[in-house]
DNA sequence: GCCGTCCATTTACATAGGTAAAGAAATCAT
DNA sequence: ATGATTTCTTTACCTATGTAAATGGACGGC
């Protein structure tokens, strides 16, 4: 618990009357490799802090096929962000791609919270922020980057998962078929 | 100026003590067609309300092509929030597209006063919140649906701008060319 | 009313990436 | 270890979209 506390702290201090509190609002959970953390379609209540493991967030067409798009390592957040805030159903699945050692909250319990914490709000005011920024990074890739651009980039951000988990989900995180993303790796360690 | 609070206070409801002290921060200011409001490669400092008007937000890139990420229409907030918010120096462009009316704001003259103006951070959190949201549907457009889908829902999104700004603006935002765009038009009045 | 500029469309060709199916390689269960 | 399953690569073909250049409209300034 006593890392957990610093990674909260690390995004914005807290009191720590504050984190006494939240004491009680965490609870440990384990997440089996391929299990949920979220499913799309229901409402997604908790909030979770992942302190090891990885998960993809990801959706999944009418058609069928599916986009991973993101990955979460430990230490981070994880949860099914919009469907939290909107109170709308979740259209990402969360599925740990590891076994995952997890602290989660139910989210509102937080919330309700703000009024009196504010420290707590400014932490989730900063976090917000921070994805929102990250989101229109990523935005931009997408669109002006092409996928063999996308796959530096990700091997970058994301070094010790090319080994660790399946081309196909990289190839889907990129937002291109597995053959596309065989043809990309050939040309690099050829060219 | 009532017509301005009445705006933010529709985000989330701030107290006449806080809308009082912001009169003294936001002021008027007026942007004609084509100027800019925010520049790529400055670290932006304004935080604007448009109450009247039309602009777009846009990547160059290197090889000096753009990239529409974004139109604003009144009432709606604008600014580089990025760069607000990272302190970095802005990716993007923030550009008139028409004549605007804005009222702005030093960020920080903002940002300073969220201690003992809790209601402003709290509006603060429900924006980015908002925004997070919107990046993460946008990202899931473009990755998963094709330009003519994404025409469609931009026609949806921004009724009133297919008529008002140039097809290259509109291509720009959906990621193709005019020549793609237009490819598609003449496809949907034929089929 | 005329000219110049800006914009949209069209054409021909090039390319990134998709689809489907087969084969090769790696991994897992027993 | 062995077979079964999963994953990765390859192939052949197809489609969406890009590039460049030409054409034709529309509109503003005078």
């Amino acid at each position: 618990m006593q890392q957990l506390f610093q990674y909260l702290c690390s995004i914005s201090p807290l009191t720590p009357a504050t984190l006494r509190e939240l004491e009680g609002i965490f609870c440990e959970v384990a997440l089996r490799k391929h299990e949920s953390f979220v499913e799309a379609g229901k409402v997604a209540k908790k909030f979770g802090i992942l302190e090891h493991g990885i998960l993809r967030a990801y959706y999944r067409t009418e058609g069928g096929q599916e986009y991973n798009k993101h990955f979460f390592r430990a230490p981070c957040f994880i949860g099914g962000f919009s469907s939290l805030v909107t109170g709308e159903p979740s259209p990402i699945n969360l599925q740990a791609l590891t076994d995952c050692h997890i602290w989660e909250a139910d989210y509102h319990s937080l919330t309700k919270r703000y009024d009196e914490w504010p420290d707590l709000e400014r932490l989730s005011r900063i976090l917000a922020e921070q994805y929102f920024v990250q989101k229109e990074r990523r935005e931009v890739e997408i669109v002006l980057l092409n996928a063999d651009k996308r796959y530096q980039i990700f091997k970058n951000e994301f070094p010790e998962l090319e080994n660790l988990i399946p081309q196909y989900h990289i190839a889907s995180y990129l937002g291109i078929t597995p053959t596309q993303l065989s043809r990309i790796r050939k040309m690099r360690t050829k060219g």
